[in-house]
DNA sequence: ACAAAAGTGTTCCATATACACCCATGT
DNA sequence: ACATGGGTGTATATGGAACACTTTTGT
């Protein structure tokens, strides 16, 4: 039996959740779109197999990573039985990529438009993005998807990016700061019009 | 690599949630007690595997079962390299239990007095408790635990198990049917002294 | 009669929600 | 001056927490 991770890496881009899907260049499903990932290799963790491969295939590192379930039905693959343990996985915006060697063409599809995806990614993805909606408001994933110093309108569009909804600014504000994980710094960014107060996150 | 399953079965007995424990035969760590499980075979989903080793094991069936988490580090089995699907299931009291044959002495044991355990089962376990406290007051999890009919009180003293705390009486009454999960039936238990009314769940 | 568990309401506090205007800056 | 996004407060509704006594039955 074989094993393999995949990850789903989120961020945020143009107000909206993308995923980062690769393109296959290798059989089965060579040419169609899917999630980074791959093999376990003998003497590494899971978690340690899932920051290789994103590293590999994205160029992505030190981002916040979290397994998620896995997925193991007999037929998912045509290579044989191999069960794979998904991960989610989550960037700011401000990270560069650039696609390995076993995949290419490493790009960003909004979550609420994907095209049509290899194995069961797919579900994969719905999985995850239901996991993301569910530990935003008692967890720091929110905060992952953003750089070291925000400013809370862009804070709260990462938060309405994944619930997909839109909030009141004013609530939306007095929760965060009741719930004291971040603290304001003496720093304003001055693009676009009224300067904004840069804020960082705190544990 | 190989692939098994492993199951944190739980229960309630004398107001204290418990877990079952196997003896294994076989090695390694014959003789310590360790979770229920085994390999997963070629053409069975992780469901299906977890559901057959809980009845080849234990004798249980069509018990609520929820796939936990997958842990996967390169030393945590002497055999090799040895990942395993963890997964919790919820039985009433009422189930009775037969030994298999890759195990014997399937026994309770109070989750807070557990013994020692062999590979990382410890870990396994606290994982499950964690998911159960977490699913409790969303989701139908207190009600596997029971059968089809309760009294209410039944029903508090397994939230209390679960969470290792006491709760009032009136409050967690007006919860339980606030949520509106649970259907009060025109039947009374008249063990004891005053007859208590039954309920039943309600998806 | 009494022991034992069943059943039942109200008050208070904290948090969620709905809602609209002024401010500081760049063009 | 004006367009743009930044920033702020209050009133109401809802859900959680604390709290004690009466009822029904078997012995």
């Amino acid at each position: 039996m074989r094993v393999t991770v995949d990850i789903v890496l989120f961020t945020i881009r143009d107000r909206r959740l993308h995923v980062l899907l690769i393109r296959r260049l290798v059989k089965p499903h060579a040419g169609e779109q899917a999630l980074p990932g791959g093999f376990v290799h003998d003497n590494e963790s899971l978690d340690a197999a899932a920051e290789r491969e994103l590293r590999e295939e994205t160029g992505v590192r030190k981002v916040y990573l979290e397994q998620l379930y896995t997925f193991g039905q007999p037929k998912r693959d045509s290579r044989g039985r191999v069960i794979t343990v998904a991960y989610y996985a989550l960037v700011p915006d401000t990270q560069t990529l650039c696609a390995g060697t076993d995949a290419t063409d490493a790009e960003w599809y909004p979550i609420d438009n994907l095209p049509s995806l290899a194995f069961d990614h797919a579900e994969i993805i719905g999985c995850a993005h239901e996991r993301l909606r569910n530990k935003l408001d008692y967890s720091s994933v929110g905060f992952e998807l953003l750089p070291t110093k925000f400013t809370l309108t862009e804070l709260q569009l990462v938060h309405e990016a994944i619930l997909g909804e839109v909030l009141d600014k004013r609530n939306f504000r007095r929760q965060i700061l009741q719930k004291g994980r971040v603290k304001p710094l003496k720093e304003w960014r001055n693009t676009g019009r009224k300067p904004a107060q840069l804020y960082s996150f705190c544990g």
